[in-house]
DNA sequence: CATGTGTAAGTAAACGTTTACAAAACCTCG
DNA sequence: CGAGGTTTTGTAAACGTTTACTTACACATG
């Protein structure tokens, strides 16, 4: 292995001046630069991150903090966060923080701790107080996506806005009862989203000055099982007969979607819905949806955290773009249950 | 923040004491251990990992190659590796291996040459003649998951007892018009896995004495939205009638149940339909599959590699583990097509 | 009791960079 | 041409560990 000794020998200058030319701190003449790069490539060499993060106090590398990967949600949003990372020459370092304690202990307690990131993003975790102290007490910055991060930037929707644009878009078609897919009624156990969503909707659909009863209120899981489940129950109680239904996530809305086909209800015909994301499977099934785009939120929050380390711009908070995307599965109200 | 010294000098020993007490590398008696495990304790020690790392060789931190991320099989499988890793003290570093040259080239060229990683993973990844040599160059143990990586243990399916498995299922049901779902008919394109476990499935149709015809098969691309399309070509060419379907995922699978819903063609009592993985989504729609448990494999090559690199026993290739979950989308033949 | 064996501990030399500081080289201008 | 400034370069001291080597000590053996 190449060490930056022998690639200060073939350039013919000092160590010193091999480690400002590939670094890019410090002046170094064109002449030097160009006979550094030459001799760098010619023996392979590559900095060892071991020595400069040693040196430096630099690593290179993120660390994110994620509850798991096998979501659509997650995934994209590690996709974003990884390809912005190694646009700029950053390492990803993943540290999934499932609900055991035992491993999230280690993991504020010990794996932060080793100094092996510049910076965390926090992808939609659920912190609790000594977890929150823990993290900011790395010193390191620090951004949120997706969930709230408190005390730390953070990378979200407006999901007031979110639930304004669904109620608004169903009203234009006529519907007045919308039913509800998402956060369960025993809601407080579940994670903050969920709760600030379900609320984000009720506030719409008041203002919009439409009914609001529990009947019209069906907590699910987030996932297409829960979504199935919860719409049956929804379309079979009589005493909801919603005309449309908005459900907190695309998951969710195909559910209702394969519910409603089994329960013979057609869409868009006697029931519209509404869902959240624009996830991979919206357009097989034609599902019209508010979309979001976490790849591009974990892109942006990588953007910032690197801003952040060089210096170039504090990170600040950052609301996420949505749109409306109007597929097949909503349409104008014709006929109600009763 | 407190180094080796400070908890030295608490414990009353020498750093070197330290250092062996807390890697467990050396001896050290019961009093020191004790000390030095206090004193770190106490002071909150957390050994650098840069300063370790260089001084070693050694960095506790495996890089993970795939292609991407937000995929069932993948995600899954990099949760179980990170799982894994995370309890043996060993951190994950991601790198997501596009189709993009550029990025592809500072991977192997670049960040897998920082010294940053003690061996590699890699996930169903396609890898050309000049990253392959790059990748062994590294010296480092290397282990592969799902696609095999020429050169290194693998860890991968039996395909051809999956195929057996599924026809001999059908075959058992009275089926022997199967169709395929999986790599396309111009296949050289497609990722080894794909031309794979069509292979295979041809050879359990010969050794079952079953009918192969062109028309049986068709191309998609693993997607819900690929089978669908297969599916709905494949069910309405009249001259396949096939009284079955397996397909080479769950996710075509299930995009063939739906296509199979929309041609108001009844499973399973007009025509059975098998898949491959045992997806989260499998138990909604009821999906036959033989099942593979992605995150074990990641798991488990995480161990192999563990045990590589403590020296415990060497990486060795390996059969992932599978079997078959009859659910609702199989049933006896009873009728044809024709 | 001398000798050998084994364990425990300390000393100091790596490990491969970055960077503060100092020196040298080069400009610009009066 | 020389003073003063700026840019470029080199020297050497960190950075925080691990580990080879050495010493000290305890214990068993003949």
């Amino acid at each position: 292995m190449a060490g930056i000794k022998d690639v200060a020998e073939r350039a013919g200058v000092s160590i010193a001046t091999v480690s400002r030319a590939l670094s890019g701190r410090g002046n170094v003449s064109q002449n030097a630069l160009e006979a550094v790069r030459r001799a760098a490539d010619d023996l392979g060499y590559v900095v060892s991150a071991s020595a400069s993060g040693l040196a430096s106090g630099r690593t290179r590398n993120i660390g994110v903090l994620l509850p798991q990967i096998n979501h659509w949600f997650y995934a994209k949003a590690l996709e974003g966060v990884s390809s912005a990372l190694l646009r700029e020459g950053f390492d990803t370092t993943l540290y999934q923080l499932t609900k055991e304690p035992q491993e999230r202990k280690r993991i504020f307690g010990d794996f932060l701790l080793r100094q092996r990131v510049d910076a965390v993003i926090a992808i939609n975790v659920e912190l609790d107080e000594s977890e929150l102290t823990a993290l900011h007490a790395l010193n390191k910055p620090l951004v949120g996506v997706g969930g709230p991060l408190p005390g730390a930037p953070t990378l979200s929707l407006d999901e007031q806005a979110l639930a304004d644009l669904a109620v608004g878009h169903l009203r234009a078609l006529g519907h007045e009862r919308i039913g509800y897919l998402g956060g369960s009624n025993d809601m407080d156990l579940d994670f903050q989203l969920s709760s600030h969503r379900r609320q984000c909707f009720v506030t719409a659909m008041r203002q919009a000055e439409l009914e609001i009863e529990p009947a019209l209120f069906q907590g699910a899981d987030f996932t297409m099982e829960g979504g199935y489940q919860a719409a049956k129950q929804l379309l079979g109680n009589p005493a909801a007969h919603p005309t449309a239904l908005f459900a907190a996530s695309d998951e969710m809305a195909i559910g209702a979607l394969l519910a409603a086909r089994d329960l013979g209800v057609d869409v868009p015909s006697r029931l519209s819905v509404v869902g959240i994301d624009n996830h991979d499977l919206a357009e097989l099934f034609e599902l019209t949806t508010i979309g979001q785009n976490p790849a591009e939120q974990g892109a942006d929050a990588a953007k910032l955290l690197i801003d952040a380390l060089l210096g170039r711009a504090p990170a600040e908070h950052h609301l996420a773009g949505h749109r409306l995307i109007v597929r097949g599965t909503t349409a104008q109200r014709t006929a109600d249950f009763d």
